[in-house]
DNA sequence: TTGTAAGCGTTATCAA
DNA sequence: TTGATAACGCTTACAA
């Protein structure tokens, strides 16, 4: 009679498939089967796998079955910050979705520089993924070589392009700038002041706002470019150091909500009237801008579905569902509120 | 000759280590070393070898060595939301000390629900994480049952208990809301209004406040449950729901900042002066209370040296440079500032 | 519907 | 310092 090889020591071994098959006296193709594809397998038969899995505790192991099935329901995620309240929302959607589709998220953070995000990538592709999220659509070429290579579905989200690596959905930081500067012009605004983070994202709002600017050539503006993670504390500076230049100023544009409340604060412990004496616009639409004192016109974005979509074209890739590479672009709303 | 046994389609595998063998002329086992411990490998040996990966684009695969190793390089966390800022920091500081000793980070949310947790843990299990992160201390028996049975290192974190699964730091909420109570007593308050959100952490820190109060036998306390995830829209409505109720307060307690800031921002609408005819404690001591107008008193926790100090109990466990299973009380501080 | 055999790509172990 | 061999635990492909 063969013996177990590996019984040799008294600590017990997690058990695996062929304990189960043992347990249950079938094989180990007819548990896996069970387990996997319930629907090739007698109701009976998956009865006694049930059972015995019960008895022996068992735990698949996905590393194994990874690698011999060649699909690992890994789905890596970079993001370039995660305590951020911009991406927060998109993070959490992708886990929601991913998690009813039974894929695990890899949350990896490669901060805002190409260079380490292209590091993260290389590292990330090791655990064979089903699938990537990219945050942006600037890369290095490296990167570009290596996914490519890699042959894995990717989606890039939070921004535009017409050549994307594979699927993107997002939207355009240069319409939503233009559309910012569209709307403080029409509202009678000439002297702009900006309070701005310096990421890549929000230097092409900038670059929208300025082109929207241009069309009115009796404007003035000044700015202000606040260190990342952008914060509360530094849309009051940034406000403080606009007014400290002396500029005239009947209008502010933040490159993000946080910035956008921190200003509105920082004026009205000013005594500078929001928005009678100057206006303020955001940008995220985040959770508190509907329901600040004053409300804050912003310009949002569906963070939440942009997440959601995300992790769904790439399961229906992955799954054969589907085998286009489309390019979404998700749009913006301009949200007129009391701030501007 | 030994013709390569898969070169049968002419679609370019993706390279083995076998590959990179035959590229450098050396077996596979020494490319492996070279790779993992290069300190075992001769100089020039490495060079080859890195020249041979160069040249075939090889990619480690990861679910492979893991299954060999039995060593995945994988740390699950687990969490109740990612889109709470309460959490954010600490899962950033974690994904940080994680990547800079080569793990990866696999995150998992499981709302608020035990039940829910345990059945993410489990599926969990079945990727052999290296370790896990559990955020609080109230599990299911299966839960308990299932993870002491896999031998897999557990950092319990946000919460303290006698009895952890395996490691743990965190802090007494209920000190915490001791901590306020008391606070609040020796500034003469006596009419406590609380806004509070409906998780068992927060529920915790509302039992310490209790047991402070009580000292105090002319106290009056009216309180508002807010759903998840608490917002400062709740904080508004939240107050609002409280000046409702008749009751005369002189001192509001929210379970977080972000209602602490919705309630100050109604309060001040309202004509109400905080801290003046009001007074208004938060929880958390978020980016934003330091610079709010007027700024918060709160009770802050250090949630980025608790997730750094997580990440590292369980990197240091794994690798063998501790056995120990502290129970770390990381503390907190009472942060007085203007609004109580 | 179930079972057998042969990998999947790596590392542990022992030998040279 | 390097190499040969045998796992690691599962699934694909084919057979019964």
């Amino acid at each position: 009679m063969k013996s177990d090889k590996r019984a040799k020591g008294s600590q017990p071994r997690t058990p695996t498939l062929e304990d189960v098959a043992r347990a249950s006296g079938l094989s180990p193709m007819t548990v896996s089967r069970a387990l996997n594809t319930p629907r090739l397998v007698k109701a009976a038969t998956i009865d006694k796998v049930m059972e015995a899995v019960r008895i022996t505790g068992y735990i698949p192991n996905l590393l194994a079955g990874g690698l011999a099935s060649r699909r690992s329901k890994l789905i890596a995620v970079v993001v370039p910050q995660i305590n951020n309240a911009m991406f927060v929302d998109t993070i959490q959607a992708i886990s929601d979705e991913l998690d009813a589709r039974g894929y695990h998220m890899l949350l990896c953070v490669a901060g805002y520089s190409d260079e380490t995000e292209a590091d993260i990538v290389a590292t990330l592709l090791s655990r064979r993924p089903d699938g990537v999220v990219l945050t942006g659509i600037h890369h290095t070429p490296e990167l570009r070589k290596i996914i490519l290579n890699a042959q894995v579905p990717v989606v890039e989200i939070w921004d535009l392009t017409p050549t994307p690596l594979d699927m993107l959905i997002g939207f355009s930081h240069e319409k939503i700038g233009f559309a910012a500067g569209d709307y403080l012009l029409g509202k009678g605004h000439r002297r702009f002041g900006l309070i701005w983070a310096a990421d890549r994202r929000a230097a092409q709002r900038k670059n929208g706002l300025y082109d929207a600017l241009a069309r009115q050539t009796d404007c003035t503006l000044s700015e202000v470019i606040v260190p990342l993670p952008a914060s509360m504390a530094a849309g009051r500076t940034g406000l403080r150091q606009l007014f400290a230049q002396g500029e005239p100023l009947d209008a502010i544009v933040c490159s993000s909500d946080t910035l956008a409340q921190g200003a509105i604060m920082e004026a009205t412990a000013q005594g500078v009237a929001v928005p009678q004496q100057l206006a303020v616009m955001g940008f995220g639409d985040l959770a508190f801008a509907a329901h600040n004192v004053p409300s804050i016109s912003t310009l949002g974005v569906d963070s939440w579905k942009m997440g959601k979509e995300a992790a769904t074209l790439l399961a229906d890739k992955i799954e054969g569902k589907s085998t286009e590479s489309p390019i979404i672009d998700i749009g913006f709303t301009l949200i007129e509120r009391d701030s501007a």
